[in-house]
DNA sequence: AGGCCTCGAGTTCC
DNA sequence: CTCGAGGCCT
């Protein structure tokens, strides 16, 4: 590219050139270029020159053009930036009306779909489709004359939608005149206007910045920004386009096939998505469906499932239509990820440390393929601050992995006769009262283990749990029979337990106890970091109880170290020192901790491995995804050993992350940071050649 | 005092 | 995973 030449001209009119010929040359010259790079940047998604570089051929356009308004043209990259707002949006009636598909939701549904299909081509043996993918965006029609964008249309009803000509404009990925010289008279480009997830983050950042409303999805800001009756503002949105089907076509002949006229968009610069394919029969098709998705994830956009088409457009004229939908294409939907229901209640749990958390019982609904049925709100303040209410219609999703969210009640669906949630003064549980600390969050049952069942059983399956005690087989059924039939109160009466105590209970055949009784036995040779956890001291969790353990070394200098001792542990501070002390000095807990030890309870101590090197000192560790053949514990186990940590989260201080397959956010903070990444082997070889 | 970094605790469903 | 809060660094 001809830098030299741009930076000359932009001058603003240093550069001597007489004559309108001379201009003229420029700017054709200057929307060749510009159009070019703005093809491969939103099209081809492959930059060819810096955003500056860009912005420069752009500006001396616009001069130029300001200069001579008579060298301006209406396909000029210039006029993509649009002029007054409108009153409110013209009515357009598609002269091809733009169809909805028929959804299908499993396996079954697509052969159906695939049988059909054969059965209406006169039970031809296997049939030829072309697979793409489902945008969750807006569905749009572009119309180009000779080559020249004319008009955009929304979808509307399918029959008559809006003329948003002049926000569709602003789309950098939507070319103003079609590539190539040979153009029908009219083609009606049908296609989706979407916002990938990135812009629509940056989007949102800017929104919050400027204590604006946040778009809840891509797709909304993508509504939002393509109904905007100012096309200044969606021109300041980045709106992506991908085509994929036709209405109208006047003054040319069509391909035979649907991917042939996909091709053909692509030469003539239309945006057309990579990821598509041409399969046959319906093993192809659900082969196609599971690789997306798999990769639905690491898509730049947000899909909710993939299209197929017979891909001969004979066989689709001849399979035609049923009612509104055509019988030749089916959308293969992924289960939907965010869903409406109905608060029915707000009810509380009360947890180990009694703490209170609000839980909407929720009409069940079906969310990213599992019925939701509860979803926790955290405490009161998140009620309020989201205002749900008992019988409001509200949006869940299925947030990060699996865990349901209430996104947001629905404001136009809330009935006269909603009843807010209230915090009750008792507890649930027990009657105790419930205090909340000013300064705090969480509003807490006062009963403690001794006076509420509920932290009595969250305490027991704390102790128990893999981290802690790790004593398999004693679940939340199990505990729970136990506390409600007062057959143990405290951690130390599990070693009481005998094989016909066990027995007497539900569901507790003679094999079942025999086991439970077998991982108690086995439980009690552990170590002193997972015993100090397994109290389940406030504030002291994983990490914190291995700090104490490496320090202090044994039980006993442990229990009698005072509040002053326990600050020089590291990380911890005033309030932990305070916790710890304060549990050990309740009379009840040095009563519980003396009955473990007399069960048995044993560990070595001071087997800190003075002796054993520890490369790793000093250096921080973050695991993520899968490792082929090490399994998360395996792994920290490894680092550990060789005196290394290892943290939940990447920050500045990681000194190495550890990534396999399908890692997440953190791989990506990782590479944001520039912090070094290793994979399975290189860890290995981290820990040998140190 | 303020801001970052970690840790702790609670959570859903099958 | 996400929020809240404790600890520590600047």
């Amino acid at each position: 590219m001809s830098s030299e030449i741009s930076s000359a001209a932009t001058q603003d009119g240093a550069v001597d050139v007489s004559g309108l010929e001379n201009w003229q040359t420029r700017a054709d010259w200057l929307r060749a270029e510009i159009n070019r790079h703005s093809h491969a940047y939103y099209v081809l998604d492959n930059p060819t020159i810096p955003d500056a570089e860009y912005d420069k051929l752009f500006r001396e356009l616009v001069a130029l053009e300001q200069a001579h308004p008579d060298l301006l043209t209406a396909d000029s990259p210039t006029q993509r930036v649009g002029g007054k707002p409108l009153p409110q949006f013209e009515q357009v009636r598609h002269a091809v009306p733009m169809l909805s598909l028929n959804n299908g939701f499993d396996d079954e549904d697509i052969d159906n779909f695939d049988r059909r299909v054969r059965e209406g081509l006169a039970d031809i043996a296997e049939a030829e489709y072309s697979t793409e993918l489902k945008f969750d965006g807006l569905a749009i029609s572009l119309r180009y004359e000779n080559g020249l964008l004319t008009q955009a249309a929304t979808r509307g009803d399918g029959v008559t939608g809006e003329n948003v000509t002049a926000n569709i404009r602003t789309v950098k990925a939507i070319p103003l005149r079609l590539h190539g010289s040979a153009h029908p008279a009219v083609l009606d480009v049908r296609g989706e206007v979407l916002m990938f997830k990135a812009d629509f983050a940056k989007l949102n950042a800017r929104q919050r910045d400027a204590g604006q409303k946040e778009f809840a999805n891509p797709r909304n800001a993508a509504a939002g920004s393509l109904r905007q009756l100012d096309p200044r503002i969606t021109a300041q949105r980045t709106l992506r386009f991908f085509a994929y089907g036709i209405g109208v076509l006047e003054g040319a002949s069509l391909p035979p096939t649907h991917s042939a006229l996909l091709d053909w968009y692509a030469e003539l610069g239309l945006p057309v998505c990579r990821e598509r394919a041409v399969v046959k029969g319906a093993s192809g098709l659900l082969g196609f469906f599971r690789d997306i998705g798999q990769r639905r994830k690491s898509l730049p956009y947000e899909i909710d499932g993939v299209v197929y088409k017979v891909n001969r457009l004979d066989q689709q004229q001849a399979l035609g239509f049923v009612s509104r939908a055509p019988r030749f294409a089916i959308a293969h939907k992924f289960p939907a990820e965010e869903a409406m229901t109905v608060v029915q209640d707000i009810g509380v749990q009360v947890g180990r440390t009694g703490a209170i958390t609000p839980v909407a019982r929720l009409a069940p609904v079906s969310v990213g393929g599992v019925t939701v049925t509860n979803a926790t709100l955290h405490n009161e303040d998140e009620v309020r601050r989201k205002d749900i209410q008992i019988g409001d219609t509200v949006i869940v999703r299925r947030a990060g992995d699996v865990i349901p969210e209430v996104v947001s009640y629905v404001p136009e669906l809330r009935p006269a006769d909603v009843r807010p949630f209230v915090m009750p003064a008792l507890c649930p549980i027990c009657s105790s009262p419930i205090v909340k600390p000013e300064d705090e969050a969480v509003a807490r049952c006062s009963g403690g283990w001794v006076k509420c069942p509920a932290q009595r059983k969250g305490g027991l399956l704390h102790f128990v749990s893999r981290r802690a005690m790790d004593i398999e087989g004693l679940g939340d059924q199990l505990v729970d029979q136990l506390v409600e039939k007062q057959v143990i109160t405290t951690a130390a009466d599990l070693y009481k337990l005998g094989l016909t105590a066990l027995s007497e209970l539900d569901r507790m055949a003679a094999k079942s106890a025999q086991n439970v009784v077998n991982a108690i036995e086995k439980s009690k040779s552990t170590t002193l970091a997972r015993f100090i956890y397994a109290l389940g001291i406030r504030h002291v969790g994983e990490a914190t109880a291995k700090e104490l353990a490496a320090h202090f070394g044994s039980l006993d200098r442990l229990l009698q170290a005072s509040e002053a001792e326990l600050l020089e542990v590291a990380d911890i501070g005033p309030v932990v020192a305070a916790s710890i002390r304060s549990f050990l000095d309740d009379p009840l807990n040095q009563e519980l901790i003396a009955q473990l030890r007399a069960a048995g309870i044993h560990w070595a101590e001071n087997a800190v491995g003075e002796n054993k090197p520890r490369p790793l000192l000093g250096k921080t560790f973050v695991l993520t995804g899968t490792l082929p053949t090490l399994t998360r514990d395996e792994a920290a186990a490894m680092i550990e050993s060789a005196g290394g940590k290892v943290a939940g989260s990447v920050s500045k201080k990681t000194s190495y992350v550890v990534a396999g397959e399908e890692a997440g956010n953190k791989l990506a903070k990782a590479q944001d940071l520039g912090v070094p990444i290793l994979d399975e082997d290189g860890l290995k070889r981290l820990l040998e050649t140190q």
